[in-house]
DNA sequence: GTCTATAGTTGGATAGAC
DNA sequence: GTCTATCCAACTATAGAC
C-alpha cells in the first residue's frame, strides 16, 4: 500500500468517527505517526482527501448500477441485486461510505458537482427499476417515492451495522435483508 | 418566542445543513442578524446549544416510549405506535432530530453520558417489544438485531424525507410506512 | 520523505462601553 | 441586550533544512 493510500485509509477512519470538519490535519498526522507538514508531500490538502474518498465510493455505486441494468432480469431480481450491491460496498468501503453519507456537503467545487450528479443519476436509475416493477405487477402500486425512501434509508444505514457484526451475522443479513425489504413492497 | 429559543432554532437549521463543527458562532450570529459576542448573553457557549437541541429530542423519544409501554396492547400495535412516534417527532423537531442523528458524538461531558444512556435504554425497550412479538408469534422468528436494525434505520431517516413532502404525502407516509415496515417482519 | 518553524487565517469566548 | 475590540488557541498550508 502506498503512503498516500495509508493516509486515505487513516483519514476515512477519523472522518467516520468525528466528521470531516472536526478532524484536523494534525489529528490525521498523529494517527499516521508523522507531522502535519509531511502529509502535504502525498496529498494536496484536506479537500483532496475528502473528494478522493467520496468519489471512489460513488463511482463504485455507479458501476454496480450499470452492471445491474445490463442484466435482463425481472425488476424484483434487479432490486435484490442492488440490495446486495449496497451490502458489498458497505463491507468493502465501510469507512469511506460513512464519509460519503455524512460529509458529502463539505465537498467543494468540481468534486461537489460531480458527486451531486452521480447521486441524482443513481437514484433516478433505482426509481426506474422500481417503476418497471410496479408496471409489471411485481410490486405494490404504492408511491415510488415512498418505496425508494424506505429502501435507500435502510441501505444507507448498513454501514452503521456492519462493523459490529460477525461473518455469520453478515451472511444472515445478505439472506434476510432482501426478504424483509422486498416483502414489504411485493404485490 | 424568547431570544434564546430563536437562537436554538437558527442553530438547529445551520447544524442540520452543515454539521456542528462546520458552523461558527459568527455564522449563527449572522443568521440572527447580530454579532457573535451578543449570543453569549443568551447561551453559555456552542456546547450548550448542541446539548439543549439533542437532549430535548432524546427526552421526547423516551417519553413516547414510556407512553407506548404503558398501553396494554399487542407487540404489533406497540411497534405501530413507535413508528408513528418517530414520524411525529420528525415532523415537530425536524432540524433538531437531524442534529441528534449526525452530531451526537460532539456532545461533551455529562450531556454526552446522558445521551448515550437515553439511546441505549430506548433501543433496549424497543428490542423487548420486538422480542415479545416474536414470542407471541406475531413476528417472524428472525434475529431481533436485524429486525431492529431495519426498523430504526428507516425511522432514523424520516427527517430527511419529511421536509420535502406535502401534507398529503405525509399522511400517506403515516399509513404506508407501518404497513411496509411491519409486513416485512410479520409472521 | 520528514522534519522545524512559521505565516496567515479563523475559531470560541471575554471585557467593557453604551 | 448589543456593540466594538480583542485575547489566545487552533487551524490549513508553505518554506526551507536535512
Amino acid at each position: 500500500m502506498t503512503r498516500k493510500n495509508q493516509i486515505l485509509k487513516a483519514a476515512a477512519q477519523l472522518f467516520k468517527e468525528r466528521g470531516y470538519s472536526a478532524v484536523t490535519m494534525r489529528d490525521l498526522a498523529a494517527a499516521m505517526d508523522m507531522k502535519a507538514a509531511s502529509l502535504y508531500n502525498h496529498i494536496s490538502g484536506k479537500q483532496e482527501i475528502l473528494a478522493t474518498l467520496i468519489l471512489e465510493v460513488a463511482h463504485e455505486f455507479t458501476a454496480g448500477m450499470d452492471a445491474v441494468e445490463m442484466d435482463d432480469k425481472s425488476a424484483f431480481a434487479k432490486a435484490e441485486q442492488l440490495i446486495l450491491l449496497h451490502i458489498k460496498i458497505a463491507l468493502e468501503y465501510t469507512n469511506a461510505l460513512a464519509v460519503l453519507n455524512t460529509d458529502w456537503m463539505h465537498l467543494e467545487g468540481a468534486a461537489y458537482q460531480e458527486y451531486i450528479l452521480l447521486r441524482k443519476t443513481y437514484e433516478l436509475d433505482f426509481k426506474k427499476i422500481l417503476q418497471s416493477g410496479i408496471s409489471a405487477g411485481e410490486f405494490k402500486n404504492i408511491s415510488v417515492e415512498t418505496m425508494l425512501f424506505n429502501l435507500l434509508s435502510t441501505l444507507r444505514s448498513i454501514y452503521l451495522w456492519i462493523p459490529k457484526k460477525s461473518t455469520t451475522e453478515v451472511a444472515d443479513l445478505k439472506k434476510e435483508l432482501p426478504q424483509i425489504l422486498l416483502k414489504g413492497i411485493s404485490s
